[in-house]
DNA sequence: CGCTGGCACTCCTGCAGGTTGAGTGCCAAG
DNA sequence: CTTGGCACTCAACCTGCAGGAGTGCCAGCG
């Protein structure tokens, strides 16, 4: 009983302070909330909240705020994802629809998931690894420069120039582009590697140095983990709405925004597609962004996620409402990565 | 001779507004730049300046600020590019080398940009229209769905997904893609339309209709003027040096950074490669950006521009420092590009 | 045992008033 | 045309003083 008004206490005042942005009292408190008991009851609750370390006051003479821990207990055990409304499950559905490339789908994907969260979007670009190689195809740019252009089963497309001490003549780039197409299309990227290595072999020696070339920088390329890391990130502007001090929040916010290695990490573990992560303040790995969370998830055809994306903004944001939007965006965007 | 000390008087208070911050008064001013005269002398030298309207003063007991149009007077009439130092040179090459495709490349520019002026980067991608295609692949994503490839002189990939109401067969595919290549291969992109425009009629009329649907998706995605709108911006995190007010100046300028087209309209007009342009403030076409400036240039292989690159930031910037970087990095670009 | 009203206490917030100092404009003299 | 002197202005800063929101604690009541 007394139990369960404490929580409810706890429930209110992460809600109070999310949408007000101000400490709140017990007196506002009980106004708001019709909690049937008055301020004084709620001040004793308060304490042995403050005792459990679920909140805290900025100062004496003030109201109280959630902590970190506070938040975890609210996310965890007082709220549940509420679903998204019909209209806007066909508000994200319309936005997604007509993209006609990954690129386009992952573009506005972000857009979506800024515009919904009025947060700072991050999404991923499906990773490499998990792709099979559709095609690879080869141009000559001049007569000793290669452009080397990998078609991958998620429609994402790498290329990369490769420089060759020889004389490429048409005929050797057909030959090299038939081979390289027969042992490598269809294979995962992370064995494509393998299935190329014996191809040099099967030519005649004089031009086998030429092949070993070619072929060494399409895995190199293949497994190149920079090209791994591509993130896109969207809605910057909603950092506006921190109103929080500049230097303390903003600045590392963007400097980390920079950093797309950075990014990985916060998306990092969020590689489930079927729960949505939330890490909350100090639980994230960078020791700057301890006044920030992080909600995101993992996103894929298949049951195995592809990538990953979400969202990152102040702990004082609106936990259910975000983890819901987080859910359906990587949902759809699922399912169009699907059928593409 | 008089009118020299007034200019003088002029290039000393911006050089220390954009190093102070601060307005700077007559006393300080003579004390730190050794003009030989009172501060009285040049008193009256800022009231002549100020009737002028190239100095103001934010209140009556303050120093001078220059107001747009001192600083517009001290770009075009006070200063000159200063010239990089060798280190710094060698700074710019060596970062831009060991760029292996197109999209490193502007990756790369953006970074340098933003680190060598302290500001705020844009990078427009090669555009569309002045560039050649070098070839076209169609790769076959299910029986009814073709993957269109454009690889551009540039170094630029265009990626299209075609849905085709026809079962694809390998033979078609492969005849698609030698006539497709055989008309369009070297043409400039604006012209290709046309080249290709025929192809249907060349074949036998039962497949016309595929290669018309073919062709009029390629051309669509040709002159799409959408991918022509790929900008990159980075080092935003120099906002954080803004110092200024957050609502006044940030915030509207993190809303255009989202917006490609805005960006686009910001470096719009400065396609010559050789002059280095000044927006300042107002004399820009976003009505929220009244307190910013804008450096850019174009870039390119041969005399005609490819596109823009430059950076925004406050008028109060270090002009000459920021226009000679901008106008270096374009020119490393414009070779490497050139090169590959 | 838990709830409540009362009360003293803390401390942030805002306001009024006074002081300081940088900077100005103007003037008369050199 | 330059210069020193002088009176004036006004933001910035400090100070002191209510006002008020909020707390903790305690004694009484069901």
């Amino acid at each position: 009983m007394i139990e369960d008004r404490k929580l409810a206490v706890l429930r209110a005042i992460v809600e109070d302070y999310v949408a007000t942005q101000e400490p709140v009292g017990s007196k506002t408190l009980v106004e708001r909330h019709k909690l049937g008991v008055s301020p004084a009851t709620v001040r004793n609750d308060m304490a042995a909240l403050e005792d459990e370390g679920l909140i805290a006051q900025p100062h004496t003479s003030a109201g109280r705020i959630p902590t970190d821990k506070g938040y975890r207990f609210f996310v965890d055990r007082l709220t549940s994802l509420k679903p998204m409304s019909a209209a806007e499950r066909r508000a994200i559905a319309s936005f997604l629809e007509g993209a006609h490339d990954l690129d386009d789908v992952v573009q506005r994907s972000v857009r979506l998931l800024a515009q919904l969260t009025q947060q700072v979007a991050i999404v991923q670009y499906p990773t490499f690894a998990r792709s099979t190689v559709r095609h690879v195809e080869l141009v000559a740019l001049s007569t000793s420069r290669l452009l080397a252009v990998l078609i991958l089963s998620t429609g994402r497309v790498e290329q990369r120039v490769i420089e060759v001490p020889v004389e490429l003549t048409d005929d050797l780039i057909a030959d090299l582009r038939t081979r390289v197409n027969t042992s490598a299309a269809g294979t995962q990227i992370s064995d494509a590697a393998m299935a190329l290595g014996d191809l040099p072999d099967e030519v005649t020696p004089e031009s086998r140095s030429t092949y070993s070339i070619v072929v060494a920088a399409l895995v190199e390329a293949m497994s190149d983990h920079k090209s791994d890391e591509r993130v896109v990130v969207g809605g910057t502007a909603n950092l506006a709405r921190f109103g929080d001090s500049f230097e303390q929040s903003i600045k590392p916010m963007l400097e980390a925004l920079e950093e797309h290695v950075v990014l990985l990490k916060l998306l990092g573990e969020a590689t489930s597609p079927t729960e949505v992560t939330v890490r909350i303040g100090h639980e994230g790995p960078i020791d700057q962004l301890s006044s920030t969370s992080v909600v995101a998830t993992g996103y894929g055809a298949s049951r195995e996620a592809l990538a990953s994306l979400g969202i990152v903004g102040p702990t004082r944001m609106d936990y259910p409402g975000t983890m819901s939007a987080v859910r359906a965006v990587a949902r759809y965007v699922s399912t169009i990565l699907d059928e593409g």
